[in-house]
RNA sequence: GGGCGCUUAGCUCAGUUGGCUAGAGCACUGCCGUUACAUGGCAGGGGUCACUGGUUCGAGUCCAGUAGCGCCCA
């Protein structure tokens, strides 16, 4: 290949799919366990198979290629392994919605079907799939399009064979261990997707609502055992005698309550007592009596506990404000109520149905439920209402205040969250071997306090197994991490779903009474663990293929759960189900693979999922694999937020799709402009622009509020160039609000940050273009060129380079994405293209050295830019390898081997000979002269000098020595047609200081325009006075000159030199140019 | 209520052990069709670093408090 294959400008939609087809016809990204090289490996945190990749995957997947694109050129052993979700809820959700949008039968449907025995859930389980292998293959292309370096080959399904089978074998392994467990609890649970959720699934919302007074009589206990609901009432006088504050205030002889404050009145169907401060002076005179639920009838006890709030108007805790004193227990609707149940020994009764409605057959009986009927059947929303309207005619509503509170809604269906009584499986997660291995995972100096020691084991004494290995960066995030697991509770792991691993655990009423309680040994081996709960026993079957032993069980009356587990049980099982663990040998791929590359290297996520997914990965591989982390770093990145701070979302219409940036600014204009954005301080906004589809242009679309107070493009957009043409945008059809049409088509959201990235790609195709251009076809020099025999532009060159790269390696090291990028930015933009390529214009066409220097600090450049830009490094590789094969092999002390390609070319090193402290020294000659250049530009640029027309310019003996050292160099980047002494200038040239001394150019122009020179000497005598005032007052403070480091306050000194003589030029000018 | 983070130029963000006449990109102003690049070049304007105190010779940086924003956990 040649130099004038360069087109012009860099085409990343045409060379971008030749350069992928070339990796992978490379191999490139293949990984085995075998090959040299320290291991280095990257799981890939797997996208859910819901939907395509969004930006905010981009950024995640763009960060990790970084990191495994410098290793793999560091000679690193490197693996990044991909793999997608199936997101069991999310998934299922969606392709429900699908189905029913299309008219076609939907989740209801087959779940009649299954009802009557026709294999509906199998039926919908293929609408699923279907779904994900077509979401699958859009996200592993898009990983393609964006360049990232993944082993495609060892591309991962969570629910894949390999994967199930982990999951399969860690189910049995902590069911037979007891870290498995039945239990009825309160669970999360979401009516709509009729699904138990775990803690983090549950997001916080404020909710505008009301406290509703109630007033429940109070009565004796029952006397007549026959009939429970037959009971005295209490009376007012009755209850003054017992000393009863305020009773005396109300009838005598009317019926006595207390009253309680509620958030949701329909509960109280459930309730099993009334709670009462032991404090509170009311406590006492109700001793042994009880209160009667109105409508019901149900007598419930009046318990003391020091949970309730006691009721304070002058409190600033607004449940204080507005407590009544008494509380209305309800355990089986609430998780505090639940505890308090469990203190008193209260009984639970359950009023609902899954689906949130009133219901007496889930557990309140429904000889129970008294005059109640009229709510049986009702959703919990209409059954609120109506309590409050039967509370209310029987003058037993006492008060309603508006109250502001937050309400636990579903994170998948946005509905409020009903705490629910049932039977689900849990892990205990608060057992040390969970909860204990992963604080201990953590490293010391980002623990605080003291670690929680393992049983009958000091930390020391696991060595090795991997405590203390784990690190955080950003640092303050292992903070989250710890105290996340101080307050764990065991994690709730069955899902009432149809998509996902199926539970493996076949229950059954026991047919021995005799087993005793918990595990049963005498049935546990290595096909089977047995539990048994109550009456009734549950057996884990070990292996997916044992349909005798399951037959065996079905025969005895057994079925399998019908459960799903939740999808972060298998996402905690991806580093070791991805390796092939339990079996890494029975398959031919995996063998190695979990000892090579399991602990992994670094794992890349955004915080939220440091809670659902970092600390679940890391107990579950420290327990299955003896301790061991799953990986040594967790680097939290920041979150993409739009313009106006907002998530992304799909509901707000403001995501961006990495396909249209691709399309439109190429894969490399986004890495570059999300890698430069990674920084660590704090989330990353990206203003939204929206691309015309009438006219292409991008323009920022006109904003509405929400009423949840989002801020959004408005549903329809008006071109900007183009009043008669409209166009509806993404929020528009998230909303239903606008629908596109022939006329109004859908806007691409877009971004004009891209605009970066894309302009520093050509940027460097243009540099590489011309650079390869000045290399001629003269006789190649004998041998490379050595540091000492280039000059000074060329050594300053090489020492940015080398500092460049010093910084650049520090920097990932350090997880400091943002400043990897600019360093490159600095380095090839402003460095070597605006003064290196330009300095070097005159001379390089006929030096070979500066060829042979030009080449090599081109081919450097192109290594270290090639993680962040994979793309346009790799285009412009074989020509400038090809350059450089010709015998100009560059720089002696730099040794770049040849590669194929970039991809897998050698990671530079600075060379050991170099000498930093040697450099910056010669180094600072080319420094200066660059302050020199910037002067003779600022003048001409005042003195409006067209760019071609030549000076001359004026200097004193030193200043002529200087620039001998790279004199051509100066012409060029100055415009000088001649550099001359002091003395001979003309009397109109134009004065102006560096570093002390008068110099002058002259040949500006014809006129010299007296007014804007003096405005100019002006406005720099100004500047040097405000210098030179601030640098007195910090020599003329005693403390200062005691008291700070002595080398500065010689650097002070010197400065204020300087500045005091620049400063006394600069008046002498404007005394010559005004007389 | 507890925890973490943020507040720096019109916008998006840097500024890692205090030494700054506070930087970058975009936007803005002027000049430039120039044989690498107009996706460009040269020059320029623009900031009491949220506020109030403190520590220090010296604070954007450290400490305390106030206000606002965001996230996580109760």
């Amino acid at each position: 290949m040649t130099t004038q294959t360069l087109a012009k400008s860099y085409a990343p939609a045409e060379a971008e799919p030749e350069i992928s087809r070339r990796w992978e016809q490379a191999r490139a990204f293949h990984a085995e366990p075998a090959a040299s090289g320290t291991p280095y490996s990257v799981l890939i945190p797997p996208p859910n198979v819901t939907a395509a990749l969004h930006l905010g995957h981009a950024l995640n997947n763009t960060l990790q290629d970084v990191l495994v694109r410098v290793h793999r050129m560091r000679g690193c052993n490197t693996l990044w392994m991909p793999g997608t979700d199936h997101a069991g809820i999310a998934t299922q959700t969606v392709v429900d919605k699908r189905l029913k949008a299309e008219g076609q039968p939907s989740l209801i449907d087959y779940k009649k079907l299954e009802a009557e025995g026709q294999s509906g859930r199998e039926q919908f389980i293929e609408k699923v799939q279907a779904w994900k292998d077509e979401y699958e293959a859009t996200i592993i292309d898009q990983l393609k399009a964006m360049g990232c370096s993944c082993d495609f080959e060892r591309t991962r399904f969570t629910m894949d064979e390999m994967c199930a089978k982990a999951v399969r074998e860690a189910f049995f392994r902590l069911f037979r261990d007891g870290l498995i467990y039945r239990g009825k609890r309160l669970v999360n649970w979401d009516p709509v997707t009729q699904t138990a959720l775990a803690d983090d699934e549950v997001e916080m919302e404020e909710v505008d609502g009301f406290f509703w007074y109630l007033r429940y009589p109070l009565v004796h206990p029952p006397k007549n055992p026959d009939d429970p609901y037959d009971c005295e009432e209490v009376t007012w006088s009755e209850l003054a005698t017992r000393g009863y504050p305020g009773a005396d205030q109300h009838p005598d002889e009317q019926t006595a309550w207390v009253t309680v404050a509620t958030t949701r009145p329909e509960t109280y169907l459930g309730d099993t007592g009334v709670a009462v401060h032991p404090d509170d002076p009311r406590a006492k005179p109700l001793r042994g009596l009880m209160a009667q639920l109105p409508i019901v009838g149900r007598v419930i006890p009046i318990v003391e506990d020091d949970y309730v709030v006691r009721p304070d108007p002058e409190s600033s805790d607004p449940k204080a404000q507005y407590a009544s004193g008494f509380l209305k227990v309800t355990p089986a609707h609430d998780q505090n109520d639940w505890e308090i149940g469990q203190r008193h020994g209260l009984k639970v009764i359950n009023v609902m149905a899954p689906d949130a409605s009133i219901s007496d057959q889930h557990g309140w009986s429904p000889e129970d439920v008294g005059d109640a009927r009229i709510f049986i059947g009702k959703s919990r929303e209409e059954a609120r209402q109506l309590v409050v309207k039967e509370f209310e005619a029987r003058g037993l509503l006492e008060a309603t205040e508006p109250y502001r509170h937050s309400v636990g809604h579903s994170y998948r269906s946005h509905v409020p969250i009903e705490p629910y009584l049932s039977d689900q499986w849990y892990v205990k997660v608060t057992d040390d071997s969970m909860k204990g291995e992963a604080l201990r995972a953590l490293v010391d100096d980002q623990f605080d306090g003291n670690k929680p020691l393992s049983e009958g084991e000091k930390p020391q004494e696991k060595g090795g197994t991997g405590d203390g290995k784990l690190r955080f960066y950003p640092g303050r995030y292992a903070k989250m991490y710890q105290s996340w697991h101080e307050n764990i509770r065991d994690w709730c792991i069955s899902r009432q779903l149809w998509w996902g691993h199926r539970i493996p655990v076949w229950s059954g009423r026991r047919s021995d009474d005799s087993e005793p309680q918990g595990w049963n040994p005498s049935k546990t081996d290595d096909r089977a663990a047995s539990h048994v709960v109550g009456d009734i026993e549950h057996v884990c079957v070990r292996d997916e293929n044992d349909h005798e032993l399951v037959q065996e069980l079905q025969a005895a009356g057994y079925s399998q759960d019908p459960d799903v587990l939740d999808t972060w049980f298998s996402s905690a099982l991806w580093p070791l189900s991805t390796m092939g663990w339990p079996e890494p040998e029975a398959y031919p791929e995996t063998q190695g693979l979990l000892d090579t590359f399991n602990p992994t290297s670094v794992l890349c996520t955004a915080r939220d999922i440091i809670t659902l997914w970092v600390s679940r990965m890391v107990m579950f591989n420290r327990y299955f694999r003896d301790g061991a982390v799953p990986f040594r770093h967790v680097y939290i990145h920041p979150m993409i937020q739009d313009g106006h701070g907002q998530r992304m979302s799909k509901s707000l219409g403001n995501g961006v799709d990495p396909r249209d940036i691709i399309g439109t600014h190429g894969a490399d204009a986004l890495r570059y402009t999300l890698t430069q954005m990674a920084t660590t301080t704090q989330d990353v906004r990206l203003p939204l622009d929206l691309v015309c589809p009438n006219t292409g242009e991008t323009f920022t679309p006109k904003t509405v509020t929400t009423p949840a107070g989002h801020t959004v493009p408005a549903p329809i957009q008006t071109c900007p160039s183009d009043p008669n043409k409209k166009m509806v945008t993404a929020y528009g059809v998230a909303s239903g609000q606008a629908e596109p049409s022939g006329e109004m088509p859908l806007a691409v959201n877009a971004s004009q940050k891209f605009d970066l990235g894309r302009n520093f790609c050509n940027k460097l195709w243009n540099a590489t273009r011309f650079a390869l251009g000045t290399i001629t076809d003269q006789a190649t020099p004998a041998e490379r060129v050595t540091f000492a025999d280039l000059s000074l532009i060329d050594r300053w060159m090489f020492t940015r380079l080398w500092t460049t790269l010093g910084e650049v390696d520090a920097a990932i090291g350090d997880y400091q994405f943002n400043v990897y990028a600019e360093s490159m930015y600095d380095l090839i933009w402003r460095d070597f293209c605006d003064w290196y390529l330009e300095g070097i214009k005159p001379t390089v066409k006929s030096d070979p050295a500066q060829q042979q220097a030009l080449l090599t600090i081109l081919d450097a450049m192109m290594r270290m830019l090639h993680p962040i830009c994979p793309f346009v490094t790799e285009t412009l590789w074989p020509h400038v390898q090809s350059a450089q094969s010709s015998g100009r092999a560059g720089l002696r002390e730099f040794d770049l081997p040849e590669s194929e390609l970039c991809a897998t070319a050698r990671w530079p090193r600075v060379p050991e000979s170099f000498d930093a402290k040697q450099a910056s020294a010669e180094a600072s000659e080319f420094e200066r002269l660059r302050v020199l250049v910037n002067a003779v530009r600022q003048v001409r640029s005042e003195h409006r000098t067209p760019p071609k027309q030549k000076i001359r310019l004026h200097v004193p003996e030193p200043t002529r020595q200087l620039i001998e050292h790279a004199s051509e160099a100066v012409h060029t980047l100055a415009g000088l047609e001649a550099v001359e002494s002091n003395e001979s200038r003309p009397d109109d040239a134009i004065v102006f200081t560096f570093e002390g001394d008068e110099h002058a150019v002259s040949g500006l122009s014809a006129h010299l325009d007296r007014e804007s020179e003096r405005k100019r000497i002006e406005k720099t005598i100004a500047d040097l006075e405000t210098q030179v005032a601030s640098l007195r007052k910090r020599l003329d403070n005693p403390g200062y000159v005691n008291k700070a480091p002595a080398h500065l306050v010689e650097e002070t000194r010197s400065q204020l030199q300087q500045a005091e003589a620049d400063l006394e030029t600069a008046r002498r000018a404007l005394q010559s140019l005004e007389s």
